[in-house]
DNA sequence: GATTATTTGTTCGTATGTATA
DNA sequence: CTATACATACGAACAAATAAT
């Protein structure tokens, strides 16, 4: 067979190689949702007799995919498209609750425990109290639609906050349950972002296997008087938010 | 031996647990200096022989310091103080040069490949530009003191910044690059972040080893006139760096 | 490449003090 | 006062990862 036959559906030109008509054939099928988020492409080998073209020449229309984190390919499993992240905007006003219902989905804070401890150094330092200062500590997991998006360690001084458990378990949001101690507006003072593989306790509440990438973001609130009311540190789930600032 | 015998050094009271007394001499140890970051703690032997205490005990010590975050364990090396990560601001105006001299460091980028590619659907979105566009791509290095910080992927159109590929090699900088191209001041747009672990080219470029987690920046940068001329992903690897928003 | 020593990680068991019902 | 649960602490042995020989 002539290796430069013309495959059905491909055209010839400058610059319009076979496996790029192949990548945006395909990247449209992807953005159509033609392939939902999740799903499975089908085979190379069915792509290539789709194209008719060589498995090589599907296999660099899907490294291009791929490069654009379009798709992910598993050895011995298939290709996969990316399911589209949450877009998670941090700002001075960020609000979980607000991002989710956004989103067009059902916000909901478990409180899985909460304990008064005194401060550690970070905290502390973070809260402008201190060292061994009592605080609430309280242990959340964020849910959208019941899927787990983030949980966090918030600890609050003591003894303004001391009823702030009780709010939370309540209304499930901190935005509310600030309210419900009196607070009724609040802004983010500082934003520090790590990332990381999860150890097991975090990958079990976040619902991922561990040794899955979190990303750490570290924060501090306060109030409208400037006052420190709130140190966080969220842990996302790296393969389900994308972080945004700006835009 | 008498499980309750005192150890030396330690005292006794409530909430004054020998693990809790070891905890904070080592955190005094570290803050202080005395044993610095990337040092390796004596063993977890050395120490229960300092202490005078169980191996156990010293255990529990340094499982809260490793909470916090202040060392990290490594089975079959050591436990060691844990590197302070270089603070990455991210805002409206963030410049990587500016970011590293002002830690007192040397900052250089290496320009390791630059080709003309048609812009894919990412680059096309974040730059304006219709699909197939020609666009400028820059894949770079960015070193503080010659150690590697972050590692770039750099889109700008086409023909408006030909020159760019050159001018960035002569002077190490985005910032000087543009400059030289006739873009004296320049802006963040957008910034998205997420996080994953590096595959080996891009360990590679980080010097670290494959399946560390790295820390993906999308950003888009405009001129003055509010045009679009760069499209960047930037890899960070995340033992190394803390993003930081506001503050 | 194989061996050995070092070091952290895990899991038994035992005992005691403390808080709670 | 007792019973129970929990946290603390010690002892021993072995597993697993690493580094050096």
């Amino acid at each position: 067979m002539d290796a430069h036959e013309q495959a059905p559906g491909l055209v010839r030109g400058e610059g319009l190689t076979a496996w790029r008509q192949i990548a945006d054939a395909l990247t449209a099928d992807v953005v159509a949702g033609r392939y939902a988020p999740g799903q499975q492409l089908p085979t190379e080998a069915a792509l290539a007799a789709r194209f008719a073209v060589n498995r090589h020449t599907v296999r660099r229309a899907l490294a291009a995919l791929a490069e654009g984190g379009l798709v992910r390919a598993s050895q011995g499993r298939g290709t996969f498209v990316e399911e589209a992240p949450l877009a998670y905007p941090i700002g001075p006003r960020t609000r979980f609750s607000e991002i989710v219902t956004g989103a067009g989905r059902e916000a909901w804070g478990d409180l899985v425990a909460s304990v008064t401890v005194t401060a550690g150094p970070d905290q502390a330092e973070a809260l402008s109290l201190p060292p061994g200062a009592p605080v609430l500590e309280l242990l959340t997991i964020h849910r959208a639609d019941g899927a787990p998006i983030s949980t966090a360690q918030t600890w609050l001084p003591l003894p303004r906050f001391s009823g702030f458990a009780d709010a939370y378990a309540a209304r499930g949001s901190i935005t509310r349950a600030l309210a419900a101690c009196g607070v009724h507006d609040y802004t983010r003072l500082s934003t520090r972002i790590r990332a990381r593989p999860a150890d097991a306790r975090e990958a079990e509440r976040l619902d991922i296997a561990p040794g899955r990438v979190v990303m750490v973001v570290s924060s501090v609130n306060v109030d409208p008087a400037g006052a420190r009311i709130q140190a966080n540190r969220t842990l996302f789930a790296a393969d389900r938010v994308e972080l945004v600032i700006g835009g």
